[in-house]
DNA sequence: AGCACGCCGACT
DNA sequence: GTCGGCGTGCTC
């Protein structure tokens, strides 16, 4: 028999099947496998079994061994695997990756046993004690304890009596030691209740809507506080009831404690949760649990769209718009697009649920591509924080240079004064984003990236937020040794300088990357400021979304137009997404929040919609500058970006790329609403020279990507990286 | 990706 | 005359 094996090298030179022989029956499509690939041995996938071979007999080599009994993938996964590489093209072997969890690959992680020690049977201990030493104490309280309980955890026993002990007594042949198969389980300490809480009647409408529609997709649009998770959970329990399998997908730092504790009390052990958060190990134990059907439901942030599971009934996606469905590294893919793909390949129901639906999703909502369901009203029937702009550009004109407008600044001595809590969000971690000297004006630079250095005042560093580069804090100019140093643009760590000297009593808290790089360094800090151990939060990105905070009163942003001015198309969007979910942390209890936005564009029509939450009117105005400008979801935009640490090469890549698109462009103009070639906005990043080809096509023309993508292809080479996306988040 | 093979400049 | 750089081809 023949095996068409996917190798596990992430290269486009090796990125084709490769045909192997065996006899072992237990190889089956979508078995992991060793093989011989040169003069190594590496890991791969079968992905077809075959009686005859298409390649040179003389040449083909045998497996060298199976890596588990049970397929890894699935005809299902393999398929999704499939479209992967065709949307975001990337390797196949790349895509696999996705599928599984990463300490599987090169046998990290393997299942882990516990050495059990037992006494044996029959045997005497007032008889096996007299054969002991007189001083092996030890020993003789060993075996009189294990006399009693016959058998015991082997980590236990030596902490008690010391390893050595417990080895003499399995030499002289009084005891043994056994293995049996430890489950890691997480949050074992959580017990499932069947809390089956009653839906409203909202809530069940919105249930039947997605069950009975013939749409496959359904856009659950809901403010925060309107039931959505109640109406997931009840989804959830449908399609288990019918015997099919669940995928409930959260952006990545909701995945809370408190919400996993809300799906094993609904679910117990019937849950498999697959986040970073959890020690290889669990992770790899929760994934072989839905891969043997154990748990049918799989819980997660983006990859658990890939989770190993069979007989889909039913995707959820919350907070479909959120940030973090996109990875930041290839594969870039879209997890609802991928979701959509794979809800239609098992027949399964998909629901995406926000409170801010991206523009692509709300519009096909609208156009009746997805089936449109409204939960209008939050269930507590309270109002949404009032929302109050600070002028900036009055602020500095006032000579105020501090990051606070008065207007903050008099909310926060109100808020502390009664005792309450405040947010403050601002998205810039570090002191300073940069470094300058007043003397010649150099400003400290990345070595191996065009990027001005940020001051991390903790660590006395200055940090390359694109590559993660590190430096000492300079004393002097590099380049004039000049000592007087600026500091340009406010980061967390400066806001909590500031904030200690105007209110020097008040406990602050900061949240951040930095500060949250520990083990379940989110929860800590945020259990910490919920159980009002400190007064102020200060935090980027990270504070807007997860928990609610009943003594939060006061949110301030102070710089809410920064993301607006991104040139990206998304930019508006991702603003009103950010401003209408941090101003959601304030006043969810029993008083009423208040938030200052601070703006130095007071009349910015995105800002002016989100301290208004309506969304319906921001996204009118969004959609008819997208039809205008011919941007998503009215075209495709399409980057190919061509990288070399030689910079000659890369540009001449470039020229030969742009070159033989152009024909393309020239023969089907009307496809083709830009074509451009330039230098990427980074142009050096990580010592890589960097530039891009950048398309704007008719949407969905998938025949002309894939065109575009076979011609770029070829001038892939050892010393030249060239990729290609479409319709990325990241453009830099 | 990782390795062998082969061609050319630099140097003991 | 030899050492070693890198460009090229190949892996079932």
């Amino acid at each position: 028999m023949f095996a068409d094996v996917i190798v596990d090298i992430n290269n486009v030179e090796v990125d084709k099947i490769f045909e192997y022989s065996f006899s072992d029956c237990d190889i089956k499509i979508g078995s992991r496998v060793a093989v011989p690939f040169g003069q190594k041995i590496i890991e791969g996938v079968v992905i077809g079994v075959k009686e005859v071979s298409k390649f040179d007999p003389e040449k083909i080599r045998p497996i060298h061994r199976l890596l588990e009994k049970t397929p890894a993938l699935t005809e299902e996964t393999l398929s999704l695997m499939e479209y992967v590489c065709k949307t975001c093209y990337v390797t196949r072997a790349a895509a696999l990756r996705l599928f599984l969890p990463s300490e599987m690959r090169k046998g990290k992680v393997k299942e882990q046993f516990n050495r059990i020690v037992s006494y044996i049977d029959g045997l005497d201990v007032n008889v096996a004690v007299t054969t002991l030493r007189k001083t092996a104490i030890k020993q003789k309280e060993l075996l009189y304890y294990l006399a009693e309980n016959k058998k015991c955890n082997f980590t236990v026993l030596a902490e008690r009596f010391g390893a050595s002990a417990v080895n003499g007594l399995v030499e002289k042949g009084y005891a043994i030691i056994t293995t049996e198969k430890r489950i890691r389980s997480p949050y074992k300490g959580i017990d499932a209740q069947n809390k089956n809480v009653e839906l409203t009647e909202k809530q069940k409408k919105a249930v039947n809507s997605v069950v009975n529609s013939d749409k496959s997709v359904s856009l659950l649009f809901g403010v925060t506080g309107s039931g959505k998770t109640e109406v997931y959970l009840n989804l959830i329990n449908r399609a288990i009831e019918k015997g099919k399998s669940a995928i409930m997908l959260v952006p990545e730092i909701s995945l809370t404690p408190q919400m996993l504790k809300q799906l094993r009390a609904r679910f117990g052990d019937n849950a498999a949760i697959l986040h970073s958060g959890l020690s290889a190990g669990e992770r790899f134990d929760e994934w072989w649990r839905l891969r043997n059907g154990e748990a049918k439901i799989a819980i997660g942030a983006r990859s658990a769209i890939f989770a190993p599971l069979e007989n889909v009934g039913i995707i959820i996606i919350d907070e479909e718009h959120d940030g973090s469905y996109t990875s930041e590294s290839a594969p870039r893919y879209s997890t609802v697009e991928v979701a959509k793909y794979r809800a239609e390949y098992c027949g399964a129901k998909l629901v995406l649920g926000s409170a801010t639906p991206s523009v692509e999703s709300y519009k096909y909502a609208l156009d009746g591509v997805y089936n449109l369901i409204e939960l209008p009203d939050r269930i507590n029937k309270k109002p949404l924080p009032e929302v109050e702009i600070a002028d900036m550009r009055k602020e500095v004109r006032r000579g105020n240079n501090t990051p606070f407008s008065s207007v903050l600044k008099t909310e926060l001595e109100n808020c502390l004064s009664k005792g309450n809590q405040a947010i403050i969000f601002l998205n810039q971690r570090g002191y300073s984003k940069t470094v300058i000297c007043t003397e010649c004006g150099h400003v400290q630079k990345c070595d191996s990236c065009d990027v001005s250095l940020t001051y991390h005042k903790e660590d006395e560093s200055l940090l390359c937020h694109y590559c993660g580069a590190k430096y000492k804090m300079i004393t002097a100019c590099t380049e004039c040794g000049s000592p007087f140093i600026r500091y340009g643009g406010t980061g967390t760590e400066r806001v909590v300088d500031e904030l200690k000297k105007l209110f020097p009593s008040a406990r602050i808290l900061r949240m951040d990357r930095d500060t949250t790089q520990s083990k379940e360094g989110h929860f800590k800090i945020l259990n910490k400021f919920s159980a009002r151990e400190a007064d102020i939060l200060v935090g980027t990105q990270m504070i807007a979304k997860g928990h609610d905070f009943p003594f939060v009163t006061l949110v301030g942003i102070l710089d809410a137009d920064m993301s607006l001015h991104f040139s990206d198309y998304r930019s508006g969007e991702r603003t009103f997404q950010l401003l209408t979910q941090v101003a959601g942390r304030s006043g969810r209890a029993e008083q009423s929040g208040k938030v200052v936005l601070q703006t130095y564009s007071p009349d910015n029509p995105v800002l002016r919609y989100a301290i208004n939450y309506d969304y319906e009117n921001f996204f009118k105005q969004e959609i008819s500058i997208r039809k205008a400008t011919a941007f998503p979801p009215f075209t495709d935009v399409v980057r190919i970006l061509i990288s070399s640490e030689d910079d000659d090469r890369a540009l001449s890549a470039t020229k030969a790329i742009y070159e033989e698109l152009s024909y393309i462009y020239n023969e089907q103009r009307e496809k083709f609403r830009f074509f451009g070639c330039m230098k990427a906005p980074l142009k050096r990043l990580q010592n890589k020279f960097r530039y891009q080809v950048l398309m704007r096509i008719n949407a969905n023309d998938r025949e002309l990507l894939d065109k575009v993508f076979i011609s770029v292809d070829k001038y892939k080479n050892r010393t030249v990286l060239i990729s290609m996306e479409v319709n990325s988040n990241n453009l830099t």
